[in-house]
DNA sequence: GTAGCGATGTATCGGGCCGATACATCGGGA
DNA sequence: TCCCGATGTATCGGCCCGATACATCGCTAC
């Protein structure tokens, strides 16, 4: 799952680690707080091997900082890691549900077709009716048997299942009819270059690629 | 965190795996969907190593199936368990308060006095208020860099952190009033046994301990 | 001026947890 | 009768995390 994201950052810009791992924090806030050092590196090594990712010393032309000893390591996307990415965008597994999944794959929605948006926020929906049901389940033949906190725990399980599903729903609802996803809370307004054409969806925006610039 | 749920569980009664995993479905059911064999056994074999747990055949008097060859291995709570139990529900460390470690103290709350049940209240509200704030930065300041699906995601994680603080803000309240915490959608009743005198937090009850019977 | 501190930066290690897999028995329906 | 689903125990490879180590840069405080 972290593959995705990484090779969905690096298709915007190289970065090196320290770097990515901010931008995974901002992206992938809602999902996971921050991305440890312990997991970064060591999928990054394993991306190189795969041949999805190249890494390079930072050219030292950009360099003030680091005289030398050991310099920052930009990484950069190759074609074969383009190719995997949309791959991965595309196919969706179990995985593709679960919390953490969804979230990637919903952060670079702005990248997916359509259809596939739909197929995911489909599957995701069943994947959280299915765990609703479980809840209610439990809280109308076990309730006895469990004491107050836990089914305070379950209730209020029971409740963010709810909400999740609604909004999922609403999502569905504006993918078919083909508006865009800005639906509540309109104190944040979208970026003027969301009309111009994007690679895929045809009308989500990409990010602007900041220039990845070392010093100002 | 999963030694604390596994001891807690075996210390209402004892059980053989395959029901184990059952129990902490229905119990932590909103935190993990169910937890893994791949996760369970280990762990078992871990708690029994360090002496918190024992394991014994279920006694034969009480098998109709399996004849012989590989009888199924009932868990039991040893004295130390039983002191670890209590240790674990007791201190709280950073990992108290992410999603899972604040699920599994949660649903063990109606053994855990209210001083603590307090401390971990309010260190899971702060915990999720640097969420919040985290992700109100991200959605104020970069706002423009990010594109239409990202954004909606952000805006939907503020909406259950917002939501998480106000849950956890209501039961502060009641923990402070002495209250039980039955507050919301009051469908479910509360069994009658609440009333007697529970271990510790005077008032909770423990689940009625099921006579682990084999077949009925 | 210089000492320290916080941000930037790369990297490894042990350990927890997961999904896939293997193996074995039992009850019941096709 | 035969197979399927539930019950049951167990291991393996792999992802990911927190802790830790090490090194440099810029700023502020003394």
């Amino acid at each position: 799952m972290l593959e995705l994201a990484i090779l969905g950052l690096l298709q915007e810009t190289p970065m090196h680690g320290y770097e990515l791992r901010k931008e995974l924090a901002t992206k992938l806030g809602t999902i996971r707080a921050a991305i440890s050092y312990g997991t970064l590196y060591p999928t990054l090594k394993r991306l190189k091997t795969a041949g999805f990712i190249t890494e390079s010393a930072s050219d030292p032309s950009m360099i003030p900082p680091m005289t030398s000893k050991r310099g920052r390591v930009v990484y950069k996307i190759t074609a074969d890691g383009k190719e995997r990415f949309a791959d991965l965008l595309a196919q969706a597994g179990p995985e593709t549900y679960d919390d953490a999944g969804f979230g990637v794959h919903f952060a670079f929605f702005s990248r997916t077709d359509r259809a596939t948006r739909l197929r995911i926020l489909e599957g995701r929906r069943r994947r959280i009716e299915e765990r609703r049901e479980g809840l209610r389940d439990v809280l109308s033949r076990a309730a006895g048997r469990l004491d107050a906190y836990t089914l305070e725990l379950q209730r209020h399980g029971l409740d963010a299942c709810e909400r999740e599903v609604r909004w999922l729903e609403e999502l569905i609802t504006n993918e078919r009819s083909g508006r865009a996803p800005a639906a509540s809370a309109g104190s944040f307004d979208i970026p003027a270059t969301e009309q111009s054409p994007a690679p895929v969806s045809g009308y989500a925006p990409l990010e602007k690629p900041r220039p990845h610039q070392d010093r100002p």
